[in-house]
DNA sequence: CGGCCCCGCGTTTTT
DNA sequence: CGCGGGGCCG
């Protein structure tokens, strides 16, 4: 063990990995090996005789934790297995139904997705004879999330005066009243959401100090990888877990934090030194991963960020070839590009299509790359979007699968009581759901017992659903003592869903039959999986909804042994690399979107997804934008996006022509001044207002080919580097005249420090400052 | 009750 | 443009 850390670790990694005792903060740059460090340090554990079980690991993905498993397992042989692994919501969720009963949960909990949770909450503001103009349910949904992100349960939300007078100042005061209905609800029908995993997690824990002793005493030592895109409730579940041992080890890039929408916080990871204050702290800050040349890009585009931890990524790799950048007219020539490009490299270099992706924005973009992709006969794959499990068919079954498990489950319910069909129309069911919520009872409560009379329903039709009742109670009794995927196919051809499917021999008919098939396959996959890391176990169905449940884009993604390009949004790349990385769509309006051009915290937060995207590649980079795009049904026009001219120039190749200057009023309000503890960054035309009297030399100088740009020095150009020395006065665009302090090296290029005449002292990389001399 | 048609709206991003 | 929801008719 000793060897293989001194032999596949540099220092910094290696200190990182020994230090098992205490808090520690691992601040790991992209490509850093960050990853390795992870598996190093939880296999140096357990050599060290730490017991598997005592580890707990935070990954962001279940795909992610199963490498992970997989690669400690071949280092150190089986002892990995009982470590716990994997996503937040899946070790939680697994948490919360071994201790159900103490929140009047029982384990047969179902996790309700995003569709389920709106449809209940779009029901109870129409039950309530709200305007569903003035309480969109989307947004209503939106809310409640970020109140569960903040722990703020109902009855607090209901005790903060100003929060009740906001609601009623934005014509929302009856918000509590929904919230507070949708959390009975989800309650009374053995229901959670997704937030709900994390804010009853910490429930538990704080109403139940024993329980919250037994998992401090078991969980010794937690890693906890991702640690910028945790949110609050994360990150006092972590708090009270560790709150013993204070074993607790954070991995995190503020770089890479991209998830504030849905309630990140990068503070945690600036806030663990006041939780821990005997902290170490550890700075990976070699890249690994990528070519010189696209981690210098990548450091120039984040540079341009305000708020930041300060660090220096450096790569000791090949310098590479530059970035390209292509203008498209449209995004139909963009996407015809894109094919073009990677047919072409593809050829030349021989390497397999799992080595390229195409990145966006928006999961709407995809369209056109496939098109293109299809046209040009190369072989690809989508991960999320609308996933195999949004489909109809699928998520019918899966529904029969939920009430199965969970018979309170009414979204469920109401999905599947007239599938196929069985005479139940609309208006049953909404009496049904009328009369159950009259009794604060789930529909299931309602049918199986005498009350069903008062739904005033004819006797034919309390037949029909009585029926149905008796088809769900035959599979609900077999729920426990059957395997997963023998219970599946039962209810498929039981249920009559196997003969509604085989019946339609449209071609969407066949598919759908196809996919039911698929998902049955994918159980027994799931079986088979399971039963590698434990034999004798038996997989219920439960067992089988709850992984499909807390799937991540991922997770969806099955291995084929076909290499296939592979399209994706950036968020769904995270974590991946790629020899050539293909970044389409970077338009204003698009990327960033529109709607994050208003704060500089929106903005630099696209700007961290851009850079996310960059340091995915290994080797190649390629950014496309369009002059125009159908979007919302009609052509849109865009302009290139700021983020293009956030990067160093001298790190791009435009082709196709050159980029046309953008000025946009909001850039400079947001990027202006930089940082005073940061190095100085790049000066950009981006800096400048609309009506600056004279074209800056940058400016003048993008309206070049890209050779002219880097290699020989013109009139207006900068001095060479090596000719400046301390005590000279020289000329910087943005700052004016100055004396030159001192100059220092730093990696591969030279600090100075110099005193301008209007803007006094200043820190610049000359690589990036472009001084002139003045004689 | 079920099927068909029309209208309105959406694009951030996801566990 | 494409999807989902709502309304209308058979």
């Amino acid at each position: 063990m000793e060897d293989i850390l001194k032999r596949d670790l540099n220092p910094t990694q290696e200190k990182a990995v020994r230090n098992i005792q205490g808090p520690s903060l691992i601040i790991a740059g992209a490509g850093s090996g960050k990853t390795r460090v992870l598996t190093y340090r939880i296999a140096y554990m357990l050599s060290k005789g730490v017991s598997p079980s005592s580890i707990l690991s935070l990954t962001f993905t279940n795909k992610a934790a199963k490498e992970m498993k997989n690669r400690i397992r071949s280092m150190l042989g089986k002892q990995s297995a009982d470590i716990q692994m994997g996503t937040f919501h899946s070790i939680f969720a697994g948490i919360l139904r071994k201790e159900a009963l103490y929140l009047k949960y029982t384990r047969y909990f179902t996790i309700y997705d995003v569709t389920d949770s709106k449809s209940l909450i779009k029901k109870i503001i129409t039950g309530m004879k709200l305007d569903i103009k003035q309480y969109p349910p989307k947004e209503i949904q939106g809310r409640i999330s970020k109140a569960k992100n903040n722990l703020m349960t109902p009855e607090a939300y209901r005790n903060k005066p100003d929060l009740i007078d906001q609601d009623k100042k934005r014509q929302q005061g009856a918000f509590i009243d929904i919230y507070e209905r949708y959390s009975k609800q989800c309650r009374r029908d053995n229901v959670m959401d997704f937030d709900d995993l994390l804010v009853n997690t910490n429930i538990l824990f704080r109403q139940f100090p024993d329980v919250l002793a037994k998992y401090q005493a078991q969980f010794q030592y937690i890693l906890v990888d991702e640690y910028q895109d945790t949110n609050y409730a994360q990150y006092l579940i972590l708090k009270s877990l560790a709150a013993v041992h204070k074993n607790i080890s954070v991995v995190g890039d503020d770089a890479q934090s991209i998830y504030a929408f849905r309630g990140a916080r990068i503070e945690n990871i600036l806030n663990f030194k006041n939780d821990y204050p005997n902290y170490k702290v550890y700075k990976l800050e070699q890249n690994y991963r990528s070519t010189k040349n696209i981690v210098n890009a990548a450091n120039s585009l984040i540079s341009c960020n305000r708020d930041q931890i300060e660090k220096q990524i450096f790569s000791k790799n090949e310098d590479g070839i530059r970035i390209k950048v292509f203008q498209a007219s449209t995004d139909t020539e963009e996407a015809l590009y894109v094919a073009d490009e990677i047919f072409v490299t593809q050829n030349e270099t021989h390497k397999s299509l799992d080595e390229f992706t195409i990145l966006y924005r928006t999961n709407a973009q995809s369209r056109q790359l496939e098109e293109a992709l299809r046209k040009k006969n190369i072989k690809y794959k989508i991960y999320g979007g609308l996933s195999f499990y949004q489909r109809k068919e699928i998520k019918d079954l899966l529904a029969y699968f939920r009430l199965t498990v969970n018979p309170k489950d009414n979204e469920a319910l109401k999905r599947i009581i007239n599938y196929p069909s069985r005479k139940i129309g609309l208006k049953t069911i909404e009496k049904l759901e009328e009369t159950a919520g009259k009794h604060e009872i789930s529909i299931w409560e309602l049918i199986t017992r005498p009350t069903i009379i008062e739904t005033g329903l004819n006797k034919p039709t309390i037949n029909r659903i009585q029926q149905f009742a008796i088809l769900m109670h035959s599979f609900q009794a077999k729920v426990d003592e059957t395997e997963a995927f023998v219970l599946a196919g039962e209810i498929l051809k039981t249920s009559g869903a196997h003969f509604d499917l085989l019946n339609d021999k449209s071609p969407e008919g066949i598919s759908r039959f196809e996919n039911v098939h698929e998902l049955l396959n994918g159980i027994q996959d799931y079986t088979d999986e399971k039963k590698q890391e434990n034999e004798n176990a038996m997989i219920k169905l439960g067992d089988y909804l709850e992984n499909v449940a807390l799937l991540s884009t991922q997770d969806t993604m099955k291995d084929d042994n076909e290499p296939k390009v592979s399209l994706m949004t950036i968020h769904a790349a995270k974590g991946l690399e790629f020899d050539n990385v293909y970044i389409a769509g970077v338009e204003e309006d698009l990327f960033p979107g529109r709607m994050s051009t208003f704060s500089r915290f929106d903005l630099e937060e696209e700007r961290r997804l851009f850079y996310v995207a960059m340091t995915r590649a290994r080797e190649k980079l390629v950014i496309t934008h369009a002059g125009s795009r159908y979007r919302f049904g009609s052509v849109q026009f865009n302009d290139p996006s700021r983020f293009i001219k956030d990067i160093n120039p001298e790190f791009i190749e435009f082709e196709g022509g050159a980029l046309p200057i953008v000025n946009d009023p909001f850039d400079a309000m947001f990027n202006d001044p930089p940082a005073p503890k940061a190095v100085e960054k790049p000066v950009r035309s981006k800096l400048r207002p609309k009506q600056s009297p004279a074209k800056t030399v940058m400016e003048t100088r993008r309206l070049r080919p890209i050779e002219k740009q880097s290699v020989s020095p013109e009139v207006e150009d900068a001095t060479d580097t090596a000719a400046l020395a301390e005590g000279q006065t020289v000329k910087h665009a943005r700052f004016g005249k100055g004396v030159i302090l001192s100059l220092q090296k730093a990696n591969n290029d030279t600090k100075a420090v110099v005193m301008f005449e209007q803007h006094g002292e200043k820190t610049l990389l000359l690589k990036f400052a472009k001084l002139k001399l003045i004689d």
